[in-house]
RNA sequence: GGUCCCGUAGCUCAGUUGGAUAGAGCAGCCGCCUUCUAAGCGGCAUGUCGAGGGUUCGAAUCCUUCCGGGACCGCCA
């Protein structure tokens, strides 16, 4: 199905023969043997670096080796031409044949075109968003939430059994400040004066939980000391906040399968189980941290505090997990939290954090490293933040929020699929611009609209063919005779079809599902690129009118790119559009 | 001061995990656009890959030292 892994195992395969024959000596190590596009298309369709990385171990020139490897090569059907270059590369040319059954295969395989066994179905655990239940999600959450979703996808895509996973921070101080302010709130739904003071949350959107309050309590926890309602107003307010979080999420399509909370690891022991296992490692210990040098707080003083060795996997200094009131810190349930990940079992863990939390990420490796036994990866990604604008101006919009522009607004402005897409049409750690008027743009400047408007193309193709009379249906398609199919630029369009499972594993290697994005993009720059040619050379169009067979033939070709487009859209959440309007 | 991220064409950014002469889109310049496969098409030009050093057959990519920008740095989460 990769078709690079074809190729390459058929070179394997070849030095193996060599190997046999003794031009080569036995019990080499084949696996920095690659098989990659080259970077420039007049090299061929293929390159290996075989001979390069054997020269060496084997004792010979790399051309030698390149030139023996060739002829074994040139052997093989689907070699048209193999040619050694350069230092030793041996460039491949593939038979036509080979093309057009990347055609047949793409249209057979449909949804699964692309999959991967590269997961194995291992688990993998998915953190993302983990907004904090103390209002509802804005810009900011939504790089996070649409990066852990679409790498949740493409890991399902890869072969993982992935879980998504949202960790609700409702275990610190920042939900009893909610707790305050909704109760403000609920003064003021019961005809009295809030006092929203500083440090309180301001926004409106907290008036309906004032409501909801009263509809609830009536006027019972009015002139009442915080320590009556506190509790009881918080976690109504996280679970209100909750509610709306998970109808935002659902606004921007994404689903959780586990909701963690930290509130729970409260009083289970499971924070101090988890402790008790670090210092049973000798990783915990009362100690005093150095000042930070170079920025020394005005408040500073020396103090005992239990310590995790973090250092001892990699950190740089090592971390309380304890206030000085004995309280655990934030990252204590952290600790716990992850670990209980651990013991779930997952083959490797994934967090999705702001950028703003670079901070953290080596303790909390350091964390799992210790309590996994250096046994669970976890691959923490960064998400740089989003700038809005709208033509060109920096945007702001708050209708209830205060100072902040909501999910809801961004979703409700640009719709899911264009935010989805735009999102992850930056690297992860790169800050994104994101302007509302560019992003609904008919044109070949939005990649958005480019991508949806090649697969709108295609289908508009199918229908055209239905009405005259073209069975077009995937199966058919798959049947169809296609050693036409023979024009360069036709070839240039299989070729980046033949990408599409390589490039899954790529990304999913690195969780890095915004190769997607830029992959599509290129497939759908080579899919106009075609139709233009369409328009002076008529023999190039995919219709070719009253030829059913021909028409056929290139109809497949274009299905074969929608099914990668439908597919790779699919790994972005992103809705394939039939029409565009 | 330390840690992490970023630095690639005028601008916005990719760069297939170490491969060949570093790419794309904008903007720029030159043509075309009575074609219905519309919301433009084709072509041209563009580089100290922040700088120096190192590793090796080979570096934008790995190591190191600087420079510039950002984030973070014990009782916030």
């Amino acid at each position: 199905m990769n078709l690079f892994a074809e190729i390459r195992a058929l070179v394997v395969d070849a030095l193996g023969q060599m190997a046999a024959e003794g031009s080569l000596p036995a019990g080499l190590d084949l696996t920095p043997v690659a098989v990659e596009p080259p970077r420039d298309p007049a090299h061929g369709d293929m390159a290996t670096n075989a001979a390069m990385v054997l020269a060496k171990p084997a004792g010979l020139q790399p051309r030698v080796i390149a030139e023996a490897l060739a002829s074994k090569l040139s052997a093989d059907p689907r070699i048209s031409l193999a040619e050694v270059a350069g230092p030793g590369f041996l460039n491949l040319r593939l038979a036509l044949p080979v093309w057009q059954r990347v055609v047949t295969d793409a249209l057979q395989a449909g949804g699964t075109y692309g999959k991967s066994a590269l997961g194995q179905g291992q688990r993998v655990n998915v953190e993302f968003v983990s907004a904090n239940p103390t209002g509802p999600m804005h810009v900011g959450h939504v790089r996070g939430a649409v990066v852990g979703d679409a790498l949740s996808n493409l890991l399902a895509f890869a072969g993982w059994d992935v879980t998504r996973e949202y960790y609700i921070n409702d275990g610190g101080a920042q939900v009893d400040v909610l707790a305050r302010s909704a109760y403000e709130r609920y003064r003021e739904a019961n005809g009295l004066e809030p006092e929203i003071r500083e440090g309180l949350y301001p926004g409106d959107y907290l008036i309906p939980v004032g409501e909801a309050l009263k509809a609830k309590y009536g006027t019972r926890l009015l002139d009442q000391p915080e320590a009556v309602w506190l509790q009881d107003v918080r976690s109504f307010a996280t679970e209100l906040m909750m509610e709306e979080i998970k109808s935002d999420l659902r606004l921007l399509g994404v689903e959780m399968d586990v909701f963690s909370s930290e509130k729970a690891l409260y009083g289970t022991g499971e924070i101090e189980a988890a402790i008790e296992t670090l210092r049973g490692m000798d990783l915990i210990y009362e100690g005093v941290l150095e000042p930070p040098k170079g920025k020394e707080p005005d408040d500073w003083e020396p103090r005992v505090q239990t310590l995790f060795r973090s250092t001892a996997h990699g950190d740089d200094v090592d971390r309380p997990v304890k206030k000085s009131d004995g309280s655990w810190t934030y990252f204590a349930p952290d600790i716990a939290y992850h670990y209980n990940k651990v013991r779930r079992g997952f083959y490797a863990l994934i967090d999705i954090f702001g950028a703003d939390h670079g901070g953290y990420v080596k303790r909390m490796k350091a964390a799992v490293s210790a309590l996994s036994g250096g046994k669970v990866p976890l691959d923490i990604k960064l998400i740089q933040l989003v700038k809005l604008y709208k033509n060109g101006e920096p945007f702001k919009m708050s209708k209830r929020a205060g100072t902040f522009v909501t999910l809801h607004d961004v979703v409700e402005e640009a719709g899911a699929d264009v935010t989805r897409f735009i999102m992850l049409t930056r690297k992860n750690d790169v800050a994104l611009d994101f302007d509302f008027a560019k992003v609904l743009e008919q044109s070949k400047d939005n990649p958005v609209f480019y991508v949806q408007y090649a697969n709108a193309r295609i289908n508009s193709v199918l229908r055209k063919a239905r009405e005259a009379g073209i069975a077009c249906d995937d199966a058919t398609l798959a049947g169809v005779d296609l050693s036409g199919m023979t024009h360069e630029a036709e070839i240039a369009l299989a070729r980046k079809i033949a990408e599409w499972p390589r490039l899954v594993e790529i990304a999913a290697r690195g969780n890095e599902p915004h190769r997607v994005a830029f992959y599509l993009y290129e497939l759908a720059s080579e899919l106009h690129g075609l139709w233009n040619r369409g328009n002076y050379d008529p023999s190039l169009r995919f219709f070719q009118t009253g030829n059913a067979a021909t028409s056929a033939a290139k109809i497949a070709l274009a299905r074969a790119a929608g099914v990668v487009i439908g597919n790779g859209l699919g790994i972005l959440g992103v809705t394939p559009v039939e029409e565009m309007r």
